[in-house]
DNA sequence: TAAAGTTGGTATTTATAAATATCAACTTTT
DNA sequence: AAAAGTTGATATTTATAAATACCAACTTTA
């Protein structure tokens, strides 16, 4: 019950999405081969949108449109968040994953075969959810490094 | 003596710069313009390049052209960097500062009034210097969060 | 079971970022 | 003092990223 009422359920059809967002169905598809989102996809490949899904597509429309940010580089950008730091992986675990020694995309396009993120669901993962706007990036990374 | 055969020091006027670039001349202005470059300036405001201007520009040229990450793309990602950190800027210079506080550009483009950086010369800064590719500066965040 | 919607794919259009061209005034060089 | 180069500013071109349109096959809904 509590679930069902929180931003993350995912109950918009990609149609519906599209209409909110006033956007054609085939910009949507074309972010999630980016790599720029993750909707949930139903067991017949589906997909459905949250409410969250909503704001983080209009994040990343604003960044390209507004702030004329290109998706490769709202890639890179993403490809800066310290997720090993967010996960505390293993040194081990960050030394074979390319999301730590990559910089070309977020971390869920690059995650290693072999480290504890392999076998998890991307889409709901705190890196994916929580830090889709640079300003939220920036400030994880100056709350970490404040704990030096 | 020894500075004469760095890397650092100011030869190429703008034109001969243009040349080995294989770019033009308005290009390089552009690139400053928007605060990508900060070229060494003579008195009568003539611009002058160093052999590492012309390494940055290259890079910047690779991200723009190969990486397909636009102006404002890079900008942003420089405004990722924590300079801060390098800096060991007090707390008190981190809250009046929008390089800390900000997300849009560089910090040579951003510096606060009263910091310790206002009446420096961004081109002689390592910030500036020696991180201008998302390789270092990803690398940067590694190294600053493993000392934690 | 008919209508509406979704899938992945390719082809095309559109919007605009990046680069270039042109300009008169000024500076440096030889 | 003449030639070459630079300055900033505006206007134009070009290259391409972003978005759209179209398609046949498949899925859901009522």
């Amino acid at each position: 019950m509590f679930y069902e009422s929180t931003k993350e359920e995912p109950v918009y059809p990609i149609r519906t999405a599209a209409k909110i967002l006033n956007i054609s169905v085939h910009t949507i598809r074309m972010y999630e081969k980016e790599n720029l989102i993750i909707p949930f996809k139903k067991s017949t490949n589906h997909r459905l949108f949250s409410k969250s899904d909503i704001d983080r597509i209009n994040c990343i429309r604003s960044a390209i449109n507004n702030s004329k940010i290109s998706i490769n580089g709202i890639k890179t950008i993403y490809a800066m968040m310290p997720c090993w730091e967010l996960m505390n992986c293993a040194k081990i675990d960050q030394n074979n994953c390319s999301a730590y020694l990559d910089h070309h995309g977020p971390c869920w396009a690059n995650k290693g075969e072999n480290t504890k993120c392999a076998s998890k669901n991307c889409r709901d993962c705190s890196v994916y959810k929580d830090y889709w706007d640079c300003g939220s990036i920036k400030k994880f990374i100056k709350t970490k490094l404040k704990s030096i």
